[in-house]
RNA sequence: GGAGAGGUGACCGAGUUGGUUGAAGGUGCGCGCCUGCUAAGCGUGUGUGGGGUUUAUAGCCUCACCGAGGGUUCGAAUCCCUCCCUCUCCGCCA
């Protein structure tokens, strides 16, 4: 038989169907809920044919052996038996089909917002507060493109030679900065916050792709290896949140904090056009991710939590941001909800974002069957968090920007000193 | 990639001439008893998920699960096939 583990609850749905039709209409989904109320109610009733007969079958069969012990003539009893046998193969057949039909529909089914997320679209994001002030300069500031050139921090020609356009090379004192700006970030999370650092596979299986919810919707954009149906993380979130997977956690490992950078890899279909020139959207980048366990009652103080220790990055780097909580239609599939961090580029004169702090609630736990036993001793779903802590490329924009001087050159932000020999200048 | 060994419950570990074994035994853990503390001892309990019944996440009935998926059979942890993973040796590459 199959699990049948998935994604919203089926009870939940059952018993809460309008209120999981709203969630699909608010995230502009086009999951089909009666599609999987009406095969929850077929499998049930397969299930309940199966389970019957099957039981029958079961009660008969541990009779034989004494029957034969007896010397009586089973040949009757076993043809009868045989009957029951080949319609039950039948029933099944049926059942496993239903069954995964009903998977499919339930993946599809996005996560449902938290009751304070705002409906509507990106128009209806909600300013949440602010830090610090759009920096004056004495002179025109540059935009990243041209300290970019100016300082030869970045190849985007010869990434293309070798991987087609949206690729980048650092180089130089590009690749020192984003070491150093890496190097930071990671230090901060581990020393202040207690975040455990890791490095795992970024190279993924489709469970797991499919554990963290990228899987099935955005197939398209991920990049696959196709010999071994691996994939290409888009972020480290999905190595991270799959460690557990399929575990039951003892009450007390609760709560775990995770952090660790990685690659990303990002397809991008259907965004050409969409900020597709420089660094500010690319096929490959590097993010320093951070992944909480938490129980349940507590995941929504964790995720102010998570939120400030993104948030404490940018203070350390004195770059002035914004914080955003997303509206349903802008939230992710498997996210409950989620604030954005948007860092002020003084150059290119807007807002960045550059992470994106999530409570998924038990959804990612449904779908890779993550459980802990509560203070009862009772099997429960974790909850799940993430949060950018931060996207490479676009805080690389922000602080080039921010720290440049008007000969062109770069200031080097007093944080990130320690990582660059103590330079003034990059 | 080739050869061999193996994947059983929180853990260790039986079971591989198919049948009442969801699974002996042990450890751990829970509860109760006993002993002035500690140690030991005695009793008892201890998986997950689905379905049905129910006011009920109580109880009861039932189904599934012994790496995953198929097959043979009245009946499979036990037999067959495919795949995955772990270990050892060889080869290959670093």
């Amino acid at each position: 038989m199959l699990k049948g583990y998935g994604m919203l609850d089926i009870k939940f749905i059952r018993e809460n169907i309008e209120l999981v039709k709203k969630a699909v209409h608010d995230k502009n989904e086009s999951s089909d809920v009666d599609k999987v109320i009406a095969l929850d109610k077929k499998k049930r009733e397969y299930q309940f044919q199966y389970d019957t007969m099957r039981a029958e079958q079961n009660e008969v069969s541990k009779k034989i052996p004494e029957l034969k012990k007896t010397t009586q003539d089973t040949s009757e009893i076993l043809k009868e038996m045989k009957q029951i046998s080949t319609k039950l193969k039948t029933i099944s057949t049926e059942l496993s089909q239903i069954s995964l039909e009903l998977e499919n529909e339930l993946l599809n089914i996005p996560n449902i917002p938290y009751k304070d997320v705002p409906v509507g679209n990106e128009a209806e994001n909600e300013f949440v507060h602010d830090w610090g002030k759009k920096e004056q300069f004495d002179f025109e500031p540059a935009d990243h493109f041209e300290l970019i050139n100016s300082n030869e921090l970045l190849d985007f020609q010869r990434a293309a030679k070798m991987s087609g356009s949206g690729f980048v090379g650092y180089l130089g004192k590009g690749a020192q900065l984003e070491r150093a700006l890496i190097n930071f970030m990671l230090d901060f999370h581990i020393k202040k916050h207690n975040y455990q650092e890791v490095s795992l596979p970024i190279l993924v299986n489709r469970t797991t792709m499919t554990g963290t919810g990228q899987l099935p919707k955005l197939e398209e954009d991920m990049y696959r290896v196709d010999a071994d149906d691996l994939f290409l993380i888009p972020t480290a979130e999905v190595s991270i949140t799959n460690l557990y997977a399929q575990e039951i956690l003892q009450y007390d490992v609760l709560p775990q904090k995770f952090v660790s950078n990685s690659p990303c890899f990002r397809r991008e279909a259907g965004s050409y056009g969409k900020e597709t020139k420089g660094l500010q959207r690319i096929h490959q980048f590097n993010k320093v991710e951070m992944v909480r366990f938490v129980r349940p009652e507590s995941s929504y103080a964790v995720l102010y939590e998570m939120l400030q220790d993104a948030e404490e990055i940018l203070q350390a780097l004195d770059l002035h941001y914004r914080v955003v909580k997303l509206a349903t239609a802008d939230l992710s599939f498997a996210s409950a909800k989620t604030y954005d961090l948007e860092v002020w580029a003084p150059g290119s004169k807007k807002y960045l974002e550059v992470s994106s702090v999530s409570n998924f609630e038990d959804f990612q736990a449904r779908r890779a069957s993550i459980r802990y036993r509560n203070e009862k001793g009772k099997v429960e779903f974790v909850h799940t968090l993430n949060g950018s802590g931060l996207a490479t490329p676009r805080t690389f924009i922000s602080l080039i920007e921010k720290y440049q001087n008007a000969d062109k050159t770069i200031k080097v932000p007093p944080a990130l000193m320690p990582y660059l020999d103590n330079r003034r200048i990059l």
